[in-house]
DNA sequence: CTTGACTCTGCACGATATTGCACGAAACTA
DNA sequence: TAGTTTCGTGCAATATCGTGCAGAGTCAAG
């Protein structure tokens, strides 16, 4: 194990999990603690991760935000995200959503995945820059600032030109009569643009969002073909979920 | 074993594996460790790959890269960034090239600017998000990761629909005869293109740029309206600089 | 064919980097 | 407050680095 190897992978682990623990990882790698806090020391001299006691935060404070607040959360999103990270296989053509869940996704990937990730999401494609063989087309458009996505006819239009194998679709709420919706009109036309534009389209569902209503709707529970979300729900909550055309995966 | 084929080979070993111990390698080709860490010296410095104690990384894993970078005289391209940042006016349409201290401007932006920013870089787009009342338009495109940049024919062809009054471009190098250059060619043409879009060219640049020379031209010299640099620069550098075309700003 | 310039390679050696351990100081927890 | 964990530093062992140097091979001019 390289040093610098050592180092990267210490930046990788803070993106991926917003935390690491020194004794943790010292055992984890097989070396002294020694080692890993001397990393530590150094990478925050280059102001590369904050050093607390016991361990490292992230650099910035936005992220550190985001990894304080998954711990509290917990890591569900997480979870769901590298389930969902699973589903697609080299070669593919996958149109990653904006949202946070995303993002989880993005950062799970497999480190050897080659396809092409399409997003209208700028930090979808930030998060992705790191990866070594995901090819990232971004799409462009007015930048819709509450949900981090680029939207508008421009944003359509290079939408229209591209067909996905997957599309990993964010939304606030998946509900078995109106179906998949989203809080924005736009958004929500967006969406159901790329959902038309993909041979499949998975959505991510946390616990609030299964049974969910929002205002606009994106497309109806039809046209969805994969629900991913977390397997100890009560199956009251589930059992509308259930049909012969959705495939209902439980992490 | 060629010394050409041994090079070729530590890159595919790069490549297909991501990193490469010295030791390793020269027992596992038959040669001795000094002929493998000359070889890595030498690649290094033609910039193929990343020497590091004890053998050699990938060189644009962008990982380190970008964050190191982001820290090398940050408070300097802060000053930069922030007087940058005072010269645009409400309501006008510019354009925000990629790169650390362009961010920083993106940081600066007054807070009650109203504006329309134009950017290729999802990372600026990100950092916009928060300030309140700019609007942002993002460019979509292939994903050059180094940069974190939209770059291709999608791109172009959005850029080419676009006019805006400033243009904040990112470069490595300006130099009073090759001009403004960067180190990928299709990343100049692209910067290119968005100048002849815009009214007027502005390049921010750190004392390591003034003077240098990358292997791509984005434009000559003569099409650079500003230069926003250092106070602290000596005079026999600035002075190819000052002629009556080019406003030079010193900070 | 010989000679000289050049390149590549391996070896020697002093310099530098990395690592684990020891030990007292500081921080955290109950 | 007392006990435990973690931290930082000094130190020694080891690994790796860079450089100078010499031998072997190549090539072209003489």
């Amino acid at each position: 194990m390289l040093t610098s190897e050592r180092k990267a992978l210490i930046q990788q682990v803070l993106r991926r999990e917003g935390r690491l623990v020194a004794k943790e990882f010292s055992q984890k790698l097989g070396v002294s603690e020694d080692t890993i806090r001397r990393d530590l020391r150094e990478l925050a001299g280059e102001g590369l991760l904050q050093r607390v006691h016991g361990g490292a935060l992230p650099a910035s404070s936005a992220v550190a935000d985001f990894a304080s607040r998954e711990q509290v959360g917990s890591s569900v999103k997480a979870r769901l995200g590298q389930a969902a990270a699973r589903m697609i296989q080299s070669g593919q053509i996958v149109f990653l959503d904006g949202g946070t869940t995303n993002v989880q996704l993005a950062r799970h990937l497999p480190h050897d995945l080659k396809a092409v990730v399409v997003t209208h999401s700028p930090s979808i494609a930030v998060e992705l820059v790191h990866h070594p063989s995901v090819e990232v087309e971004l799409i462009g458009g007015r930048l819709f600032k509450h949900s981090i996505v680029a939207v508008g006819a421009t944003c359509a239009k290079a939408i229209s030109r591209i067909r996905a194998d997957l599309f990993f679709m964010g939304a606030t709420g998946i509900h078995p009569e109106t179906g998949v919706t989203t809080g924005d009109r736009e958004e929500a036309a967006i969406k159901n643009l790329i959902a038309r534009q993909s041979a499949e389209t998975v959505v991510l569902a946390t616990r609030e969002k299964l049974g969910a209503a929002s205002p606009y709707q994106i497309v109806p529970l039809s046209d969805v073909g994969t629900v991913v979300t977390m397997s100890d729900l009560g199956e009251e909550v589930l059992a509308p979920f259930r049909s012969s055309h959705l495939t209902l995966v439980e992490v």
